[in-house]
DNA sequence: CGAATGACCAAGC
DNA sequence: GGCTTGGCCATTC
């Protein structure tokens, strides 16, 4: 599996997303810097953009703990679907990533 | 093929 | 203390 194309960033944010399990969060830096590359947090944020939305992308959040502005329906129809996931949010929008923040070893 | 974008992050004022 | 600007790196049109 020697994917010497840059394609492979596109690829292990699918891997890493898909890796999320549910109740938990991840913030695109993070992922991003498992990826290789820890400054491309906007990088992710693009693949999912453009990527498939068959991955749970509701459990990928910004650093600050704040929801996604691009995703589909706005923060708003973020915050339901990590209601859906069993994520609840406070008034400020924004979720508990201190401890619900998912650490990969 | 080249240029612009982009679901971010961090620092500065 | 909250908002603005710049930088960043890979993908997309």
């Amino acid at each position: 599996m020697s994917r010497d194309i840059d394609s492979e960033f596109k690829d292990r944010v699918y891997a890493i997303v898909a890796q999320i399990p549910a109740g938990r969060l991840m913030t695109y830096g993070q992922i991003a810097a498992l990826c290789g590359s820890p400054r491309a947090a906007r990088i992710v944020g693009g693949v999912a953009h453009y990527g498939p939305t068959d991955l749970p992308w509701q459990r990928v959040v910004k650093k600050d703990g704040s929801l996604a502005e691009g995703f589909p329906g706005g923060i708003e129809g973020h915050r339901q679907a990590l209601a859906a996931e069993g994520i609840e949010t406070d008034d400020e929008l924004r979720v508990d990533i201190k401890s619900l923040i998912y650490f990969i070893k």
